[in-house]
DNA sequence: CTGAAAGCGCTTACAG
DNA sequence: CTGAAAGCGCTTACAG
């Protein structure tokens, strides 16, 4: 049972450095250069030596504000999800706040919740990848002014900032580069756009733009990614399209990969019948004869997400520039050469 | 510019409820269940018409805890980490903590920075996936009474609890398996051991086991995955062993993507050449014929993790039970099918 | 069962 | 440039 020797505390450093707990607070918080240098360094050598640092909580507490961010997560299996979370963290260490991260798991009801932890820590700011609709949870965060982005996905009545990839350019890049490389028809594969904007912003775009190019459209929404069923879907529009070259694009990673196994299990080769996606993941180059992409900027959009919370709290000071639509990179593989 | 109603205070609660801070706090508290049933509806109904949730900052300051736990991941962007990851928020909701992410990206002073940081928010709690040795943060850390599990990753000179696989089984298991399937020979593949005591104790259970079993036995180190050069290893070992069936075992996800990639450049067929890798990954049933992977109990370690932590913050009181070293599931895919 | 009071570790007007 | 004092929103002995 060891006698755990607590932290050093501000008042200990005051009395060591024969200072007022005032001038200890000053060297600590922004106003240090106010403090004559003999001062400075006193309080310096006895911090040092006391090994003390501020304790955030009570700093959150009076004025200082808690210097933590939160983020909600629909799902953090999902790479994309996880590489944006890299961006959040990196631009976070730059401005000097810590992360609370919570994972809903696709729960509206735990996102409910989590909501409402978070607002217990005092978060200075909220980067939300939404599953459910704003909530009273949501809501009252909002009225009570703490700062908001919305990842990826949009919450319609909910007046805040979205940041994400450009949907419509992405769109336009793949049928662009699917038509360049001879496809005639193109099957769009999504998830259930009803929560998910960014979801309904592809799938409305690749109506209109591949109709607009001439192009043959049909579409595959997966609700549960039942293989079977999305098998049998696939292998009837390849037959249909048995007179045109045509070819298949996955809204994301997750339809990219169920459709990558059904090529797989209906022994279609990738090239003749086209298959494009939307993410880049590890296995994409893996797979012969590599599988092409759209890769999102996620470390770009998880920055600029910070970035956008960072402005909002700044107010009137100087505020870093950030981006709300980021332009995807396309990633040519085997799987659209017919 | 919205004027931002504030946060409900308890004082509010209590004048409105007609009740003394102290009742209010109790009634948020553990002892809710002393007050009177008139007091508690009185409170409760005041509570909620004001939106109340107590300030977890001022709670933690007192001696109410701060219910936050961290957590460092030495590499955010490894699948295996995420899931580990996915198993601790689990935990920590059931438990009614918070959790705190940090990403040291590899970087050992990074490691130390967010350690620091960690003890600012007064966590309770510390799970590491270690990247460097202890330093003096985690030092700090520990003499102040932190509890502590290391992920994965032990830290000679530390006497914390270490959480993971059970790295001897699973090297057991592998090597049983790949034997029964007639692999004579084995290549086991492993990133760098200095620092990671998993891939230490696998690396040198495979030397000791697969000479145990009369197997041959080799080792390849991937210092900076350098493609090319694998492809060379790759090749010699594969042609060495021209008279009988070989394998190559790799020790995670990461080497397992790099041989994969060495298999598919040489044009060497699965099955023929054994390949088997711990942890599973999404493609490995993707790719022809199948990767036989060894697969983590990851939400598992997670949650013990968590467990662990909370057993040694509960000092007393009956404490939920958890494993130290947990055992892989076997998936039998193609890839190890001569 | 209930409450008045002290105090957690800081910051921030306010004075000097 | 420096400090004494009040107070952030809670919890926890201590008393009744």
């Amino acid at each position: 049972m060891p006698i755990s020797p607590r932290r050093a505390t501000l008042i200990e450093v005051a009395k060591m450095a024969g200072a007022s707990k005032t001038s200890v607070s000053r060297f600590f918080g922004t106003e240090r250069d106010k403090l004559s240098a003999e001062l400075q360094q006193r309080i310096g050598e006895s911090a040092k030596s006391l090994g003390y640092r501020p304790n955030q909580m009570a700093r959150g507490l009076k004025g200082g504000g808690s210097r933590l961010l939160g983020m909600l997560v629909a799902d953090i299996r999902n790479p994309f999800s996880v590489a944006v979370m890299h961006g959040v963290e990196l631009a976070c260490r730059d401005y000097g706040y810590a992360l609370i991260v919570c994972n809903t798991d696709n729960d509206p009801a735990l996102e409910q919740q989590h909501l409402a932890t978070l607002a217990t820590y005092q978060v200075e700011g909220l980067i939300i990848n939404a599953v459910g609709q704003p909530g009273q949870a949501l809501q009252a965060l909002m009225e009570s002014g703490v700062p908001l982005v919305l990842l990826d996905r949009d919450i319609s009545r909910l007046n805040a900032e979205v940041i994400g990839l450009d949907n419509a350019l992405a769109i336009d890049m793949a049928l662009a580069h699917l038509s360049r490389q001879g496809y005639r028809s193109i099957l769009y594969v999504s998830e259930t756009p009803e929560r998910a904007s960014a979801r309904q912003e592809r799938l409305q775009r690749f109506g209109e733009q591949a109709e607009a190019m001439g192009l043959g459209n049909q579409t595959l929404i997966l609700s549960h990614s039942e293989l079977p069923s999305c098998e049998t879907a696939l292998a009837m529009y390849v037959e249909q399209q048995a007179d045109s070259p045509c070819a298949v694009l996955c809204g994301n990673g997750t339809t990219l990969l169920t459709m990558a196994k059904c090529f797989k299990r209906l022994n279609l080769s990738m090239g003749p019948v086209g298959l494009m996606g939307i993410d880049e993941l590890e296995w994409c180059e893996l797979l012969t004869p590599g599988i092409t992409t759209l890769a999102q900027p996620t470390d770009g959009i998880g920055r600029d997400s910070v970035a956008c919370l960072i402005s909002q709290l700044a107010r009137n000071k100087p505020s870093p520039p950030y981006q709300n639509r980021h332009a995807p990179r396309l990633i040519i593989r085997g799987s659209t050469a017919p």
